[in-house]
DNA sequence: GTAGAACCTCAACAATTGTTGAGGTCAACG
DNA sequence: CGTTGACCTCAACAATTGTTGAGGTTCTAC
């Protein structure tokens, strides 16, 4: 059995500076998704964050649901159905990828009938 | 020539009750889409709102809009691109359509690239 | 071992997108 | 006319999504 999970735990971790500087999102922000449970983190001894890649991963995806008009209580489900606490799988985020996908899609063409039926033949 | 313009302006308009009942969309929302410039009305001699029949279909819109992730303001100035004051015609609605139906099938795709570098091939 | 940068929490503020309620007016019907 | 429901404005409140700042702690590098 592995006891770890495919990252880096070694890694001393990012802290919320190096987050926010690479992925563009600003640590006030990373702080308030923590707080509200779409991502987590460690740690040190002196209670200072301590993050994973994989956060990188989903600070991309919370910007990009939020730009197809998802809230960030809807990311917080979708990333809610990952399986808890540990590195998800690529299955994990294909499925998830498939769920927000699908959703987003639905969206789009809903936008376009009624965009279609404000513009009938003439 | 058509003096009017397709619409019938002979009509009394709709009240705002009317309108908030028809659409789903509640008055107190539609009178802040007023309030922002999204939709138009005209005036009783007593000051109430009298509204043509193309205020369902902003109403849609905007709804539809809001749903792929344009904020009010987005969807303002995609309205104020049409003929103002007047109603627009097919061409006008058909123009914009295909605008916001670009902006948001770009943030599927934007979405969807996000999520396939998340989900990478195992 | 200490200076300074980076971090912590918590509270206050801010923009967006509305809803609710008070207090008053309009319109439609009899 | 008078009544009654629908309407008006304006201000206050509320949820979401953050940012800013005060006051204090930790980490790193010298």
């Amino acid at each position: 059995m592995k006891q770890d999970t495919s990252f880096d735990w070694h890694e001393p971790g990012l802290t919320i500076g190096q987050v926010a500087q690479r992925s563009g999102v600003a640590a006030s922000a990373i702080r308030f998704y923590e707080a509200q449970g779409l991502i987590s983190s460690d740690r040190t001894a002196g209670n200072q964050r301590r993050y994973h890649a994989d956060v990188m991963c989903r600070l991309a995806m919370i910007e990009a649901c939020q730009r197809v008009g998802l809230t960030l209580a809807e990311v917080g489900r979708a990333l809610a159905a990952l399986p808890p606490g540990q590195a998800p799988t690529s299955e994990d985020w294909d499925a998830l990828a498939g769920r927000l996908r699908t959703e987003a899609q639905s969206r789009i063409d809903r936008l376009s009938e009624v965009l279609r039926a404000l513009a009938p033949p003439a």
